[in-house]
RNA sequence: GCCAAUGUGGCUCAGUCGGUAGAGCAGCUCAUUCGUAAUGAGCAGGUCAGCGGUUCGAAUCCGCUCAUUGGCUCCA
């Protein structure tokens, strides 16, 4: 039979061999590391027999499947070893996740930590028994029959078509329902570790009842885990939960309450200059303003159906049965600032309309939510909703994404973000509203719009907003764990229910589109975001302290003020440290603030009229002149130069 | 909201068996006029997250609350 390999070329094998045999006869160490392999397509075990022509791709611990194979078994190899120490426990399910893998349990008591290092010293001892794994296949009943004594197994099967053949999994004296693949014995999970314990509900659902899970990972030599864990300790200093409060950019306080971050000046600054670009930028590209309130009637979220879709999520005042007025703080700015359209009638020559405000909302998470900057209740959001015919639909949509990718760039994390099409989920129409048709109409559009304007994207079933579709602009923190942090939706829901119209050309009312999007996203994600990517050493351009000179002597301290008022006068934000302290004491701090300019003056500096300047991330750059640095510092800020 | 862990000066941490709190850094004061990652001395700072209980006595044991962290669920 012939084989298509992995980089094109075609070769003959006796039929019925298996990937392995094949991987060693091309490489022996090939055959050695290999873990899983692709058959046209379809990840499969290594010793799976070949019977005809296909490609094949043999899969490594390189390969991001060929991890998975190994993760999963390695899942395998946790509830084993559950198994022995604890046999009351029941089995839920154990995928490999793209960092390890995780096993579902239920068991009357939480796993301690005690627990968990024996749990991983006995996965130690099954690695080294290096077990076979076998894979079997029954039919339904057998498989009922098989997993009598496992509930969560049994649900799974009942859940399954009624003809489908289940395979098992078993090495040595465990075995395990599973679709598979796996590696080909527990020897190969090499290293295993086990990370922590996590409560979750059984098949995701808060009904249900809340397993015991554990979290793990493996890799194929110790050395790799210790690089793998200190990466993560690495990731924790730029954490921007530990970081932002070091330098001083937020703190929280108990009586303040949860998901409520006080904002400190550091922070409060680059906040505020991120906020004056994007307004400057918004209405250089024809965007309006808006001034809304802060709260409003229930009545406006009936409306707009927040009411029923979003009440938990909302602070609400008064008491309806006490006869009290009912207000609730805004979640969202849309409602009002279709009443701003509304308060006029429109001719289809006014449109497109730019709404933009930049707008403090409230949203009342569950208390488990919250977390650092990321998600709070009180937040600022670059917000905007544009009106338009459904003819600029298109064209409003590009300028929505120029603009983006435009801040993006400025902020210096184009390269980092990812767009994911967020779409609807028919089997859950409950929780949207507007017909399947609708639906299916308004996704083919933005579907339309986004391969026209050629962005690559994942789509996401079930992530839309209730009303509408959205395009999701996502960013991965320092832990891998993403996060939304700007979102564009088309909404065709609202304009209806909102009465909004426009008159056309033919003298007719009709319904325009609405683009609900941002632009940088919420000020205060963004921070901690921004802390993470540059661990916590901002651009210049944003930074609250741009340039901080210090003096050597008394006698320079004089120097340094004169020129900070000079910089000052051109916008630059600039302090002067002229404590009586050694310099490498004053350069240590400034470091530490990742101040982007030092300037230091002493004797020579002051007859010379120049700086010995040390720039952030590069040191000491050399003396320069005054009038050289001024134009230097102005013109990067300017253009918003990153380093 | 659910499952867990944690909570000692601003920060990082010590505090044994329950006997009444300790260090380093930061801060303040004084001295030092100093050349690129820590000048010296002194001072101040804590109801041990809060409330309640057990006890002759609680940072330590128990309960509740609040906050933080890791997950789950949720995220207009």
């Amino acid at each position: 039979m012939k084989i298509t390999l992995f980089d094109g070329t075609v070769k003959e094998f006796e039929q019925g061999s298996t990937a392995k045999e094949i991987a060693k006869s091309l490489n022996q160490k090939l055959g050695k590391t290999a873990l899983a392999a692709k058959i046209d397509g379809k990840v499969v075990e290594v010793d799976t027999p070949i019977t005809q022509d296909c490609t094949l791709e043999i899969l490594t611990f390189e390969d991001e499947q060929g991890k998975k194979a190994l993760w999963h078994t390695g899942s395998h190899v946790l509830a084993q070893a559950v198994k022995r120490l604890f046999p009351d426990a029941k089995f839920a399910i154990g995928p490999a996740t793209d960092s390890g893998f995780y096993y579902d349990f239920d068991k009357e008591t939480p796993f301690s930590n005690e627990d968990l290092s024996k749990i991983e010293k006995e996965m130690k001892k099954i690695v080294a028994e290096n077990i076979p794994i076998e894979k079997f296949t029954l039919g339904r009943s057998e498989a009922l029959e098989f997993v009598k004594n496992e509930p969560y197994k049994t649900e799974l099967i009942l859940d399954l078509p009624k003809d489908a053949v289940l395979s098992f999994y078993k090495q040595g004296d465990f075995t395990d329902l599973c679709a598979g693949p796996h590696v080909q014995s527990t020897g190969k999970v090499k290293v295993p570790k086990l990370l922590r314990t996590a409560g979750a509900y059984w098949r995701g659902n808060e009904k249900n009842k809340m397993l015991h899970r554990i979290y793990g990972t493996a890799f194929l030599s110790q050395k790799e885990l210790d690089e793998y864990l200190e990466q993560m300790k690495q990731a924790e200093e730029r954490d921007h939960n530990k970081l932002g409060r070091e330098l001083g950019y937020f703190t929280t306080h108990a009586a303040v309450g949860q998901g409520l971050p006080l904002i400190m000046p550091k922070g409060a600054k680059t906040i505020q200059v991120l906020q004056r670009f994007i307004e400057d930028e918004e209405e250089k590209r024809g965007y309006v303003l808006t001034k809304t309130p802060y709260m409003a009637k229930s009545e406006l979220y009936k409306i707009s159906g927040h009411w029923d879709h979003y009440q938990d999520g909302m602070f609400v005042l008064g008491d309806e049965e006490k006869g009290e007025e009912v207000l609730a703080l805004r979640p969202m700015t849309c409602p009002f600032q279709y009443m701003i359209y509304n308060a006029q009638q429109h001719s289809y020559k006014d449109l497109p309309i730019r709404y933009g405000e930049t707008s403090t909302l409230f949203r009342n998470e569950a208390s488990g939510e919250m977390h650092g900057l990321i998600r709070v209740r009180q937040f600022t959001l670059s917000e905007g909703h544009i009106v338009c015919t459904p003819q600029q639909l298109e064209s409003e949509f590009m300028g929505v994404v120029d603009l983006i990718k435009y801040v993006m760039g400025c902020i210096g994390i184009e390269n980092d973000i990812t767009y994911r099409f967020s779409k609807w989920d028919p089997n859950d129409a409950k929780k949207y509203i507007g017909n399947p048709q609708l639906w299916n109409e308004v996704e083919t559009v933005m579907r339309g719009i986004l391969d026209h304007i050629g962005l690559s994207y994942k789509e996401a079933v079930g992530e839309a907003a209730f009303y509408g579709p959205k395009l999701d602009i996502q960013f991965k923190n320092v832990f891998g764990k993403e996060d939304t942090i700007i979102t564009v939706q088309i909404d065709f829901a609202l304009a209806e229910r909102f009465s909004m119209t426009y008159v056309d050309s033919d003298g007719v009312k009709k319904m325009p589109y609405i683009i609900h999007r941002s632009s940088i996203g919420c000020y205060e994600r963004t921070l901690a975001m921004l802390i993470e990517k540059y661990a916590g050493a901002l651009p210049l351009w944003m930074m609250s302290e741009q340039v901080r000179l210090m003096n050597i002597t008394d006698e320079a301290a004089a120097y340094c003020q004169e020129f900070a008022q000079k910089l000052r006068a051109y916008g630059v934000r600039v302090t002067v440290d002229d404590r009586q302290e050694k310099i490498g004491y004053k350069i240590r701090e400034a470091r530490n603030e990742r101040i982007p300019y030092m300037l230091v003056a002493g004797e020579k500096e002051l007859a010379e009229k120049t700086f010995a300047v040390r720039k952030r991330g590069q040191g000491d750059i050399g003396g320069m002149g005054q009038q050289e640095l001024l134009e230097l510092i102005v013109k990067q800020i300017a253009e918003k130069v990153i380093f």
